[in-house]
RNA sequence: GGGGUGUUAGCUCAGCUGGGAGAGCAUCUGCCUUACAAGCAGGGGGUCACAGGUUCGAGCCCUGUACGCCCCACCA
C-alpha cells in the first residue's frame, strides 16, 4: 500500500511522535560489539538547575549530528548522556526555593538539607533531559548517569584516595579566593576579572622615632592596612634606602610594622612604596613568606570586619574603607586621592568581590599531572578543532595553579577525610574507618566539606563507562573520540578531563575537542537572564520545528566563532524543510503503485547519470567534510544540492519524462532516479534534520523502519559520469540563456517559438542532437514548439535573438518581439565581455612564469577557457554582422 | 601588560590546502507554470578595513596601522 505524506509540512505533528518511535525501537542504544568500531561522544552533562538555552541547543546539535553520522556508518556509535549535580549552582537554587517557603538551611541542617537537593534533582533533573530530546538528540537514554550517583561517586572517592595516596592531594593553609557571599572557597577558574573605577588612596605612614618623616604608600584597599604587618620598596631604589629596616607606626592601630626591601616592588609604579597584607592579597602573601611576616585576617567570611579591627569591627568591608579613609583624613595622613581603574576578581556565579583569605583547603597538586596534558598537544594525540585553541590550553596549563577543591557547602560529594576524635590523625577512606591505626580509636569525625563540582566532572568520560570498575564499556568505548564543547569551558572542564583521563586510565579521554562559540542575540549581545535577551529554544521548536531550528544553528558559523542568532534565518531553514518536503511529495505522487523496475546502465539517460554523478560527489564531499567537523559546510552543500541541482533543475527534467507516460523506459529510469537521488539526499540531510527526513524517508521506503540505521550514502565508481555533467552544464547554461532573452522582452511563458541551433559544425550537430533526443519532452523547458539542430546557420530567420554558447548559437525567432536595437547593443556588450576575458586569460597564458610555474591543471584550465571565450567571441561578432 | 580573534553585497555571515568574489535575508522585475507563494524565473548591489611584502598569481600567507570584540594577567 502506497504511504502519503500530508499535504502541508508540520513539526510539531510528527517530531514528537517520530521521537517517541526512536526510543520504542532503541535506536540510540549502543552495545559493546566486537563487530562494530566503536565511536564515543560523552555529552557535556547539564546542570539539573539547567533550562534548555541555545548554547546546549548547539552544543547538542553538534554531538548529534556526529553521532547520527557515524551510527549511519556502521559505527557503534554511544552517545552517553547524563546530568551534573552542579553543586553551588543547585545548593544556591535550593536555598531560595527553600527561603521562600520561610526556612533557613542553617535551621534544617545538613542531612535535612540533602535531601531537600535530592528532591529537587528529582524534579528538575529529568527537565533538562526531556528538552534535549525535544531538539531531537539521539543519547543512549538507557545509560543517563549523574554525577552523585553510586558509580561517578565512587569514582570520585576513587581519584580521591589515589592522588592523597600519591602526595598529590594535600591540605594546606594557603591563601585562596573566598566569595563573602556564596560563603565558599572557590578556584581561580572560577574568578573573572573586571575592571572597576576605583582610587589610588595616598596615605602616609609615620616613621617610628622620626617626627614629621613619613612613607607615603598607594593603596586601592584602605581598609586592608588593618592587615598590614611590612611596608615594602624595591631595594634598588636609591630614594628609600636609608629607611629600610626601619619602623613604621601603622595608623588606626597601636602596631608598628617595618620596612622592608622586596624586589617584587615596581619602583615606577605608584610611590614605590608599597603596604604589605600577607592575609588579603596574593603577592603580599608571598612576600609575607619571604620575609617571614605575620599573617593577620581582618575579615569576616561575610566579608565584614572581624574583631581584631577595633572600632571597625563588625562593618562591611566596604563600609569600612570609607571610615577609614574619613579617619585618615581627619588625621592629616591622607595625602590624595587618585582615580584608578583596575581589575577586581570576581566570583563568577554570583559576580560578588572575591576576597583573597589564607584558609585550610584541600588542594591539588597540578605540576605531575600538567605534565602529560600539555604533552597529549604537543605530540598529536589530543587535537583541538579549530586548532587555535591550542594556545589557550597550552598557556593555561603552562601557568597552572594549585587547584582548591574544598568547599564549603553541603551539596556535593563529602571529602572522605576523617579526622580520629581521639587522636586527630586525619585519614582518607572511601568508607568511614572504624580503628585508628595511630590510637585505636574508634569514632571519627568527616571533613565538613564538598568537593569542587568540576572534580567530578573531570571524570566523566571514564566514570561514566563504569571506572574504576574492569568493564566491557571502557575496553571498548574508551577513550572516547571526539568532545564537543565551547571555548567558555576549557579552563573548567576539558583541561581538568584531559589531566585525570591521563592520570587514572593513561590515556587522553578524548582524541578531538570540537570547540563552538557563543550563540548570541540579533544584535550580538550575550544572551543573558538579566538582559532578558535570550531566546528560548523550545519555543522556537514550538514555532518552526527542531529541524528548522537544527539546521540554522549549523549553517552560516566558522567552527569556534561566536554565531548571531536571528529568526530569519529558521524561517529560511524551514522553508527549505518544506521545499524537501514538497519535494518529495511531488516524486511520491507519480511513482507507481507497484515496484520500480532498476534500470540498466543504458537506460539512464544524461540528465539521470549527470544527477547521479552529482550526490556521487556530493556525498563523497560532505563525508570529508564531516570527517573534518566541517560541520557548516557540509550543512550547505546538502543544502545547495537538494535545493539547486535536484528540485530546481534535476526534478525539473525528469517530470517531462513522465507527465504523459509513465510506463516507457524512459519514465521508469526517471523516477528510479528521482528517488534513489532524494533516498540518498535524505540520508545526507539526515544527521541535520532528523525528523523530516525521517517521515519522508518511511514513507517513500514503507518497508524500512527507519531512516536512523540506513546506509550512509558511500562514492561509487559506476556513479561517476563527467561526460553527463558537462552536458547537462550546457543545457543549463542554453537554458538560462532564453529565459534571460524571454523576460528582457516580456514574453509571456505561453508563447512558444520554434528553436534553431546552429552548431559550430558536424560534430558539434551531432553532438547537440543527440543530446535533445535524449532529453524527451525539453522542449518544455525551453519554450519551443520545435527545435532544429544543424551544422551552420542556413536558413535562420532574420528576426531572431540569439543565445551564444560556446560551441553553437541559439536562434529564437521572435518575429516583431525582437528590437534589433536592443539585440545589438546586447550582443556588443557580449562581445565586450569576451574581450575583457580574453584579455585576461591571454595575459595569463602570455606569461612563461604562469605556464612554468603554475600546476599544468590550472595552465591547461586557462587554455581551454580561452578557447571557449574566442569562440564565444566569434560566433557573437557573426551575429552582430547579421543585424548590421 | 600578554595572547587570540574580527573588519567581505543594505543586514547577518560563509569562503575548506592561495588559481576568475558566495549564501540567506532585504531590494527590484515578471510569474498562482496542477510538488512547493514557506514557491518559481530573472536583475541590481562588493577597489574582500588600510599600507607594505612574499608569489607567475593574495579575501586567503608575512609585517605594520586603525577600529571592534574576547581571553589571560600578582603593578599594589
Amino acid at each position: 500500500m502506497k504511504k502519503e505524506l500530508a499535504k502541508t509540512y508540520d513539526p510539531k505533528g510528527l517530531e514528537d511522535r517520530l521521537y517517541q518511535k526512536w526510543l520504542d525501537g532503541g535506536y540510540f542504544h549502543a552495545e559493546v560489539n566486537p563487530d562494530k568500531k566503536p565511536f564515543t561522544i560523552v555529552m557535556p552533562p547539564p546542570n539539573i538547575t539547567g533550562q534548555l538555552h541555545m548554547g546546549h541547543a548547539l552544543d547538542n546539535t553538534m554531538q548529534d549530528i556526529l553521532i547520527r553520522w557515524k551510527r549511519m556508518q556502521g559505527y557503534e556509535a554511544l552517545w552517553q548522556p547524563g546530568t551534573d549535580h552542579a553543586a553551588i549552582a543547585t545548593e544556591v537554587k535550593v536555598i531560595d526555593h527553600l527561603r521562600s517557603q520561610g526556612i533557613e538551611k542553617d535551621k534544617i541542617g545538613r542531612e535535612e538539607f540533602l535531601k531537600h537537593c535530592w528532591a529537587w534533582r528529582e524534579e528538575y533533573g529529568t527537565r533538562i533531559i526531556r528538552q534535549l530530546q525535544k531538539l531531537g538528540s539521539s543519547a543512549d537514554w538507557d545509560r543517563e548517569r549523574f554525577t552523585m550517583d553510586e558509580g561517578c561517586s565512587d569514582a570520585v572517592l576513587e581519584v580521591f584516595q589515589r592522588l592523597y595516596d600519591k602526595g598529590y592531594i594535600y591540605k594546606g593553609s594557603k591563601i585562596i579566593n573566598w566569595c563573602p557571599v556564596c560563603q565558599t572557597t572557590i578556584s581561580d577558574a572560577e574568578v573573572e576579572h573586571e575592571d572597576q573605577n576605583g582610587f589610588f588612596w595616598h596615605i602616609n605612614y609615620p616613621v617610628v622615632g622620626e617626627e614629621g618623616r613619613f612613607v607615603e604608600i598607594a593603596t586601592t584597599r584602605p581598609e586592608t592596612m588593618l592587615g598590614d604587618t611590612a611596608v615594602a620598596v624595591n631595594p634598588n631604589d636609591e630614594r628609600y634606602k636609608d629607611i629600610v629596616g626601619k619602623m613604621l607606626i601603622l595608623p588606626l592601630t597601636d602596631r608598628q610594622i617595618p620596612v622592608i626591601a622586596d624586589e617584587y616592588v615596581d619602583m615606577e609604579f605608584g610611590t614605590g612604596c608599597v603596604k604589605i597584607t600577607p592575609a588579603h592579597d596574593p603577592n603580599d602573601f608571598e612576600v609575607g613568606k619571604r620575609h617571614k611576616l605575620e599573617e593577620i585576617n581582618i575579615l569576616n567570611d561575610d566579608g565584614t570586619m572581624n574583631d581584631l579591627c577595633g572600632k571597625y569591627t563588625g562593618m562591611d568591608r566596604y563600609d569600612a574603607r570609607k571610615q577609614i579613609v574619613a579617619d585618615l583624613e581627619e588625621l592629616g595622613l591622607l595625602v590624595k586621592v587618585v582615580p584608578h581603574t583596575h581589575a577586581v576578581g570576581t566570583h563568577d556565579r554570583c559576580h560578588t568581590t572575591v576576597e583573597p583569605m589564607i584558609k585550610q583547603q584541600w588542594f591539588v597538586a597540578m605540576e605531575e599531572m600538567a605534565k602529560p596534558a600539555i604533552e597529549a598537544i604537543k605530540n598529536g594525540e589530543l587535537t583541538f578543532v579549530p586548532e587555535r585553541f591550542d594556545k589557550i590550553y597550552l598557556h593555561w596549563l603552562e601557568n597552572i595553579h594549585d587547584w582548591c577543591i574544598s568547599r564549603q557547602l553541603w551539596w556535593g560529594h563529602r571529602i572522605p577525610a576523617y579526622t580520629c576524635n581521639s587522636c586527630k590523625h586525619v585519614l582518607v577512606s572511601k568508607k568511614k574507618p572504624e580503628v585508628c591505626p595511630d590510637c585505636g580509636g574508634k569514632t571519627f569525625e568527616q571533613d565538613p566539606d564538598t568537593l569542587d563540582t568540576w572534580f567530578s566532572s573531570a571524570l566523566w568520560p571514564f566514570s561514566t563507562l563504569g571506572w574504576p570498575e574492569k568493564t566491557p564499556e571502557m575496553d571498548y568505548f574508551y577513550p572516547t573520540d571526539v568532545l564537543v564543547t565551547g571555548y567558555d569551558i576549557i579552563f573548567f572542564w576539558v583541561i581538568r578531563m584531559v589531566f585525570s583521563g591521563y592520570e587514572q586510565t593513561g590515556k587522553s579521554p578524548f582524541h578531538h575537542v570540537l570547540i563552538h562559540g557563543l550563540v548570541r542575540d540579533a544584535l550580538g549581545r550575550k544572551m543573558s537572564k538579566s538582559l532578558g535577551n535570550g531566546i528560548d529554544p523550545l519555543e522556537i521548536i514550538e514555532e518552526y520545528g527542531a529541524d528548522a531550528l537544527r539546521l540554522t544553528l549549523m549553517t552560516g558559523n566558522a567552527p569556534g566563532n561566536d554565531m548571531r542568532f536571528s529568526t530569519d534565518q529558521v524561517v529560511a531553514s524551514r522553508n527549505f524543510a518544506n521545499k524537501i518536503w514538497n519535494a518529495s511529495r511531488f516524486i511520491m505522487m507519480n511513482l507507481p503503485e507497484g515496484e520500480i523496475r532498476t534500470p540498466e546502465r543504458d537506460e539512464l539517460l544524461p540528465a539521470d547519470r549527470w544527477i547521479l554523478s552529482r550526490i556521487n560527489t556530493v556525498a563523497k564531499e560532505v563525508t570529508e567534510n564531516l570527517d573534518r567537523y566541517e560541520l557548516g559546510i557540509a550543512a550547505s552543500k546538502i543544502h545547495d544540492f537538494l535545493w539547486d541541482e535536484f528540485c530546481d533543475w534535476y526534478i525539473e527534467i525528469a517530470k517531462l519524462r513522465f507527465t504523459k507516460n509513465k510506463d516507457d523506459a524512459s519514465a521508469n529510469a526517471a523516477l528510479w532516479t528521482l528517488r534513489t537521488v532524494l533516498t540518498e539526499g535524505l540520508k545526507l540531510l539526515h544527521p541535520y534534520m532528523p525528523f523530516v527526513t525521517e517521515e519522508i524517508y518511511c514513507t517513500l521506503l514503507p518497508e524500512e523502519e527507519t531512516i536512523m540505521t540506513s546506509a550512509w550514502p558511500e562514492y561509487r565508481d559506476d556513479w561517476n559520469f563527467p561526460e553527463e555533467e558537462a552536458q547537462i552544464a550546457t543545457l543549463q547554461s542554453l537554458v538560462r540563456g532564453i529565459r534571460n532573452l524571454r523576460m528582457e522582452m516580456n514574453v509571456p511563458n505561453a508563447t512558444k517559438t520554434d528553436l534553431f541551433i546552429a552548431a559550430r559544425d558536424d560534430e558539434a550537430a551531432a553532438h547537440f542532437s543527440a543530446m535533445i533526443a535524449a532529453l524527451p519532452g525539453i522542449e518544455r523547458m525551453l519554450y519551443a514548439k520545435e527545435i532544429t539542430v544543424r551544422a551552420g546557420k542556413e536558413g535562420v530567420a532574420e528576426d531572431s535573438a540569439t543565445v551564444v554558447l560556446s560551441d553553437a548559437t541559439a536562434y529564437i525567432p521572435l518575429d516583431e518581439l525582437v528590437d534589433k536595437v536592443k539585440e545589438i547593443a546586447r550582443l556588443t556588450a557580449e562581445s565586450a565581455k569576451m574581450d575583457k576575458e580574453i584579455a585576461r586569460a591571454s595575459g595569463m597564458l602570455a606569461n612563461p612564469n604562469f605556464v612554468n610555474k603554475a600546476p599544468a591543471a590550472k595552465v591547461q584550465a586557462e587554455r581551454d577557457k580561452l578557447e571557449k571565450f574566442k569562440a564565444i567571441k566569434q560566433q557573437v561578432e557573426e551575429q552582430l554582422a547579421r543585424y548590421k
